[in-house]
RNA sequence: CGGGGUGUGGCCCAGUUGGUCUAAGGCGUCUGGUUUGGGACCAGAAGAUCGAGAGUUCGAAUCUCUCCACCCCGACCA
């Protein structure tokens, strides 16, 4: 039978939203919930955001980030506190009007991010200069009530980290937007996923905040996800919640604010970006399982090979994450099909044969290529087979998302866009509200390397008036 | 919130001119056996207040009314 005749998962080419949730489900990622909105996280699902959740921690604490933890209930007063904020969150803020049963006089909400639910605090904690840079991170759920719900890259209620700084400068606030930005290119380089960094358009940024840049990531359908945010809050937040320090100046200072967060949406940009029509297809690095052996044997093998494959695991799980699929009364059919499903990037087939030669039939997820490598050689092959479908899957995105970005002039060629396009433009609010209307495309990013230099058509795409930079544009999840 | 759609065992779904529906089939599950190199087969079994409520009728999954939930396409967003 030819592989994956039996099919449970919709071509990515015939319907792509079905594509994805079919994936989600059955690769056992999540399902949804009695609640409209909430996804129910299955363990094979949340350890891929663990793995993920792994990296970029270690490297906030590596940059000298420490880890609070702040309540779910914010007070509906602190919320409505700065305008901008409130005025971008109100709509989808859940509120509780009933505790111990009683009506509550002062609503909480929850929170929908926790800027007004630390700032306050903030203000208590800093002093002095010498207070400074405050740099904390939490991380925590989150609720927006949404009106369009979607798997990972939009439930209402989500997991991720916020982290929330303060500095006595300008420069030094903004500097850090930048770092946040890049240590979020480089945890998506680690799942092997290319990002297009840079600023946001006025329209685009957060509520509250001064400038927003944002990781931008292409899905396979050509439309973009945003993968991470760092935000440059200015003063603003400062002002309202009277965080403000002494400095050496002996005057009275607001701090600079910085807000930054990335979310289990990751997980989806996963998905949609190395998925093909068979499932998932998972770099090692987030992989639950990065090893899979399925043993092929007869009733009078299936000791014989079993041991074998034992053997085989425990060399290598110092060093991967194996597993050995040891289930009785199915086929190694079935088993092929059930974890490439699940995106597991190696599988090893140890039969009789294998075991006879001292063999192993290795399987790769990401090219469905198979080699026959002798045991005495496989950890290192390993070493360098993982690292190659690593950077395999990388290049294979990388090449997908150039090739879908097309550079236009005008606005007779926004039409039948597959992907994102380049175009000069003027900034000018008005315009990209009109491209948002007539085509469903907004702004996605001002790549940084493109926010010094001239633009390529000196009139804007939309307006025809002055153009500023090139942007990228594009329709979103 | 606008437009469209769907609610029937764990999942997919047939049935909707009212009457052998005492609700069919497939997947999955359980038991026994035979199997196992690309989603195995045979035999048997368990599992359903047909989204909820009210109504019409001798009789409702099917008709009427009300309500609820979820999904998809838009506006909003990590």
């Amino acid at each position: 039978m030819a592989i994956n005749e039996k099919r449970t998962i919709t071509k990515q080419s015939i319907d792509f939203p079905a594509w994805y949730q079919d994936v989600v489900r059955e690769a056992e990622l999540a399902e949804s919930s009695e609640v409209r909105g909430c996804g129910i996280v299955r363990p094979y699902g949340l350890k891929i955001w663990e793995l993920i959740k792994a990296e970029l921690s270690r490297r906030l604490e590596d940059d000298g980030v420490e880890n609070v933890y702040f309540p779910i209930f914010v007070p509906l007063e602190n919320l409505e506190a700065e305008k901008d904020h409130v005025e971008g969150f109100a709509p989808e803020l859940a509120i509780v009007t009933h505790a111990g049963g009683e009506e509550l006089t002062n609503k909480l909400a929850i929170r929908p991010t926790s800027e007004a639910a630390m700032y306050k605090t903030y203000a208590k904690w800093i002093q002095s200069y010498k207070d400074l840079p405050l740099r904390l991170n939490q991380w925590a759920n989150v609720v927006r009530w949404e009106k369009r719900p979607r798997a990972f890259l939009r439930w209402s209620e989500f997991l991720w980290q916020e982290g929330h700084t303060a500095f006595a400068t300008e420069e030094e606030a903004r500097a850090e937007v930048m770092k946040m930005l890049g240590i979020y290119q480089d945890v998506y380089s680690f799942m092997a996923i290319p990002t297009f960094t840079g600023r946001k358009s006025e329209n685009e940024k957060f509520a509250g905040a001064v400038m927003t840049t944002t990781a931008e990531v292409m899905a396979k359908d050509g439309k973009a996800i945003q993968g991470a945010t760092s935000h440059y809050l200015g003063t603003n937040f400062a002002e309202v919640f009277g965080v403000n320090y002494l400095g050496a100046d002996g005057v009275s200072h607001l701090v600079h604010q910085n807000s930054w967060g990335l979310s289990w949406r990751s997980v989806g940009a996963v998905v949609m970006v190395h998925g093909d029509d068979n499932g998932l297809r998972l770099p090692p690095n987030i992989a639950p399982i990065q090893i899979i052996i399925v043993p092929i044997y007869k009733d009078e093998s299936h000791d014989q090979v079993l041991s074998f494959c034992n053997k085989i695991k425990d060399d290598l799980k110092v060093d991967y994450r194996i597993k050995v699929d040891e289930r009785e009364g199915q086929t190694p059919g079935f088993k092929f099909n059930y974890w490439e499903v699940r995106g597991v990037p190696v599988r090893l087939e140890i039969g009789l044969k294998e075991v006879a030669e001292g063999k192993v039939t290795l399987f790769r997820r990401d090219n469905g290529a198979k080699e026959v490598i002798i045991v005495t050689e496989l950890k290192n092959s390993l070493k360098t087979i993982m690292i190659d479908i690593h950077n395999s899957l990388y290049k294979q995105a990388t090449d997908f998302a150039v090739a879908n970005i097309n550079r236009i002039e005008s606005w007779d060629e926004i039409g039948g866009q597959v992907g994102w396009f380049e175009a000069s433009w003027s900034e000018d609010s008005e315009s990209e509200k009109q491209l948002k209307e007539k085509f469903g495309i907004v702004s996605r990013v001002l790549l940084s390397e493109k926010e010094g230099i001239e633009p390529k058509n000196k009139k804007c795409f939309i307006t025809g008036k002055p153009s500023k930079h090139d942007w990228l544009f594009a329709k979103c999840y």
